[in-house]
RNA sequence: GGGCGCUUAGCUCAGUUGGUUCAGAGCACUUGGUUUACACCCAAGGGGUCAGGGGUUCGAAUCCCUUAGCGCCCACCA
């Protein structure tokens, strides 16, 4: 059989997808196995793939591939997300481009060019996953604007909002002027930044003194309604009752006491500007202060603003700074470090500002779901997450679920008159009329009489049902699918959608199926690159994904990427780990190539080294294969990986196969010929997660005609693994690594007959082994064995390699040894009478406790005879 | 300001109730190796006061205290 030099994954790659494609061995169907379910973090449907992604749907594929392997019923859901203001800004920006501004176009118009970019760009990022390898169930593929799934959301929300769950409410929230929309708290990041603290005098009314008071925002004294003074102040008690005119516009505004100002602060005066800030807007409630909005909508001033009427706040910032130094109001100002809260799609600063909206009431909700994590029955990976799920759980806020925006799922709120309440709230406008006439009794209502409210939900209001919307568990709870799936296995994400988006999901299970939408959930780590930052456009650090798979190959690229990805750790990605995973795959294709190189011959007997190898080799798999599972049921994808590459590269290839290949001769005895191939079918199978492309090819050319594709065959079972066999092969291979090395220091030639005595037991077999790798011919006349001593003899001459010869002990060392010993012996038995650790310890642990009790005994005994002799 | 986590070899990290699988792995590095699967390789090797200090213990990378540095999350002192 000819095979070409290098594994060719441009052509193989596809080649193998389309042919599980076609043979539809992604597909689940509900069946009597059992299931095992990944929904997928549904991207956004117009982005591209990037690292982040490449990481976390090997993760996926991983798990749903070894699943698949071990008999479960594997279910991997894919799909989108329409992700509102990402997609929203993009589209904004094109039509920008074209010269078209998004106020000139009706909400209809404008979805209509939302659609078409997304028919456009969308799904892109799926094929791109295909090219990575990814099993999903591609029939199931579903998009957060989908009918059947924009039903579900607008059925939750007349749910919930039945449920008395959900209000309008006039709040302060988070603007961001550049998106014209609000943003829940978790959309914005604070970041510190170097500001000014300006210090502005205030003449206070019928007295030449004034008060000055710190501000990093001057612009906003258009909004002023009253100075603020801790009530304890001493310096300022005079001053009760009295007003102070606010400088350049010349206004009267109350001087109010309240304990929430702090003395320490700037100069214990704070400027009260309810509209603009949410704590002054609590002190202003408590004073009955009035509210004055000197915004608009995009953070330029209002008529308000006076003659700063139109400009943006930052422009108006610096210039009413010179305007108060001209009237002498500005006193001075200091650099002062601040935080201030950033839009996190649009990198805007944040207006706080006055607005109705749509709100979400989370203090019921979410304690179910935080019983749920924390006893366990959701499990999060790594740990750590459970302490900031509960810390965030613990201190949830109600969620503002109302956007600025036209894409997305327009809210099922229809108003029908003047007043703030005249609305109803339904699944369709038809509802909507026949609930209106419900609720006013008047039939002549039409439905032109009602008008839809314009604002669309936050787009994690449509993905936190996400599991049980794409199995259509919200409009058909009976659905066989659903019932069958739901809840889910696997949840693998980053940990910065832990609130957003994981921990919703988990409220959303439990509201409204009573149960859980999966038991675990990996946090993958952050990608960065190779200096720690994090991958950006702005930086250019970001590889391009899908030229990492082309030149490196899909399974090269995945290897590459988990091999240094451990759970929750940020990895910090170099190409030269996909070279490293490249590396891999070569070696692995070249001991195929090896194997099929033999030609198999009835006429050869089994050699004695062949059956030490194979002996070996079945438990030192089996001994891995328990390891690989430990790993998995940790969550350790990167550490089972690594325990693969090892038991791949060192233990078949470097020792096993190096044992067991013919000479020049080729050819081979069928009997070890069959177990080669068996032990390499074995590692293809707990390889194939990781990398299925090349495995697969592989496992096609060496298979029989019955066995099925590698990707539906089974995975392997352990079993029992004796110990002592890999003990003693172990010990031979250190013994080769002392020979090989010490042949090389002394320049010996094959012809040196190395006589060899050692604490190996010198059988036959093992003679055999040491004779085929390390060139030593054993002598069993010589093979007495040697207390404690591994020397060998070449020639005449003698040589140790290990000096674990007993030196003459002088009493100091026993006494030593003594010592050691009862301390031993005292923290053992002190645990073996610890009732807790006696109780709870597993067993292997306890029997070992109690033999390194025996072991303790019996040494001091010794001991103490050698002190007595001595 | 509150909470969580990290600091072990040049780099990235393991180290599971404190004890002979405790100082480990991979990569990188050094040295040697060209006919026999693989230089995308083989073989051998060097390398660490386990961040600093103190304590508990017969025994500490592991537990406690403390100092320093780093990271993350939450929190709107203007």
């Amino acid at each position: 059989m000819e095979i070409s030099k290098n594994f060719d994954s441009k052509t193989l790659e596809s080649k193998w997808y389309s042919f599980w494609m076609e043979n539809n061995y992604f597909s689940s169907v509900p069946n009597n196995k059992t299931p095992y379910t990944i929904v997928i973090p549904p991207p956004n449907v117009t982005g591209i793939l990037h690292m982040g992604h490449m990481l976390n749907n090997t993760i996926q594929d991983i798990l749903i591939r070894k699943a698949r392997l071990q008999g479960f019923n594997a279910c991997w859901i894919p799909g989108t997300d329409h992700a509102s203001i990402a997609t929203e800004a993009k589209v904004v920006n094109k039509l920008k481009s074209q010269g078209i501004n998004k106020s000139d176009l009706s909400r209809n118009e404008f979805l209509e060019h939302a659609w078409s970019w997304t028919d456009e760009h969308g799904g892109l990022i799926l094929e791109q996953l295909k090219i990575l390898g990814c099993s999903c169930d591609w029939d199931r593929t579903k998009f957060t604007l989908d009918s059947d799934m924009s039903e579900s959301v607008i059925k939750v929300f007349v749910e919930l909002y039945n449920r008395n769950l959900i209000y309008k409410g006039h709040r302060m929230v988070n603007w961001d002027p550049e998106a014209l929309t609000t943003l829940s708290n978790e959309e914005v990041i604070h970041e510190e930044v170097n500001s000014k603290l300006y210090y502005i005098s205030y003449k206070i009314k019928d007295s030449n003194e004034s008060i000055s008071i710190a501000t990093t925002r001057p612009e906003t004294i258009f909004g002023d309604t009253a100075i603020a003074i801790n009530p304890n102040d001493k310096r300022y008690s005079h001053l009760k009752g009295k007003k102070v005119i606010i400088p350049i516009l010349n206004k009267e505004i109350p001087i109010i006491f309240d304990d929430y100002v702090e003395m320490d602060f700037g100069t214990g005066c704070l400027k009260v500007t309810p509209a603009h800030s949410e704590n002054d807007k609590i002190i202003g409630d408590k004073h009955k202060l009035e509210v004055i909005d000197i915004f608009n909508d995009n953070a330029t001033l209002n008529n308000y603003g006076l003659h700063y009427k139109g400009l943006d706040r930052f422009y108006v910032r610096s210039r009413i700074s010179k305007e108060l130094e001209e009237l002498g109001a500005l006193i001075k100002t200091k650099n002062h470090l601040n935080k201030v809260g950033k839009s996190e799609r649009t990198r805007c600063i944040i207006e706080p500002k006055l607005s109705e909206q749509w709100f979400l009431k989370m203090e019921k909700i979410s304690k179910p779901a935080l019983k749920a994590v924390m006893d366990d029955d959701v499990q999060l990976f790594p740990k750590k997450f459970k302490n900031t799920y509960k810390n965030w759980m613990e201190n949830i806020r109600d969620w503002n679920i109302s956007r600025q925006l036209w894409w997305g799922h327009q809210i099922p709120v229809y108003y029908y008159g003047e007043n703030k309440s005249d609305f109803v709230v339904a699944e369709s406008k038809d509802l909507a009329l026949i609930e209106l006439i419900k609720k006013t009794g008047n039939s002549n209502l039409t439905l032109d009489s009602l008008v839809q409210e314009e604002d669309v939900l936050d787009t994690w209001f449509s993905s936190w049902i996400w599991p049980i919307s794409v199995l259509d568990g919200i409009r058909n709870p009976e659905n066989p699918d659903f019932k069958y799936y739901y809840p889910t296995n696997d949840l693998v994400t980053g940990p910065d959608i832990l609130f957003f988006w994981v921990a919703r999901m988990i409220v959303s299970g439990l509201e409204f199926k009573n149960s859980k939408p999966f038991s675990s959930v990996y946090f993958t780590g952050l990608v960065r690159d190779k200096q720690g930052r994090k991958m950006s456009k702005q930086l250019g650090n970001s590889p391009d994904a899908v030229k990492l798979i082309k030149d490196f190959g899909a399974d090269s690229v995945r290897v590459g990427l988990l091999l240094s990805a451990p759970a929750g750790n940020d990895l910090l990605f170099d190409e030269s780990l996909c070279q490293q995973g490249k590396n891999f795959s070569n070696k692995v294709w070249n001991s195929f190539r090896l194997i099929s190189s033999w030609t198999v011959s009835d006429d050869l007997s089994q050699t004695e080294y062949s059956k030490a190898g194979i002996e070996w080799f079945d438990q030192k798999f089996n001994l891995k294969l328990i390891e690989i599972e430990d790993h998995f049921d940790k969550y350790r994808i990167s550490d089972a990986l690594m325990t693969i590459y090892k038991l791949v590269w060192d233990d078949l290839c470097s020792w096993y196969l190096e044992l067991v290949k013919p000479g020049f001769e080729k050819s081979i005895d069928r009997k070890t010929y069959s177990e080669t191939i068996n032990f390499f079918k074995k590692c293809l199978s707990i390889m194939h997660p990781f990398m299925p492309f090349i495995t697969e090819e592989i496992w096609s050319k060496i298979k029989s005609d019955i066995e099925p594709p590698l990707i539906i065959s089974d995975w392997p079972k352990s079993k029992k693994v004796n110990k002592s066999i890999i003990n003693d092969f172990e010990k031979l291979t250190n013994l080769i690594s002392s020979i090989r090395k010490y042949r090389k220091e002394k320049s010996f030639s094959f012809k040196e007959n190395l006589i060899l005595f050692s604490t190996v037991s010198i059988d036959k077999k093992s003679s055999a082994v040491l004779l085929k790798l390390a060139n030593t011919d054993v002598t069993n006349d010589f093979s007495k064995k040697l207390d404690n001593s591994s020397s060998f003899i070449a020639g005449s001459n003698e040589f140790h390699f290990n000096n674990k010869t007993d030196e003459k002990e002088d009493f100091l060392k026993i006494q030593q040894d003594l010592d050691y010993n009862l301390g031993f012996l005292k923290s053992i038995q002190a645990k073996l009478s610890n009732k807790r650790f006696v109780d709870n310890a597993p067993k292997n642990v306890l029997d070992n406790e109690i033999k390194k009790e025996k072991d303790a005994l019996s040494k001091i005994e010794i001991l103490k005879n050698k002190l007595k002799n001595n």
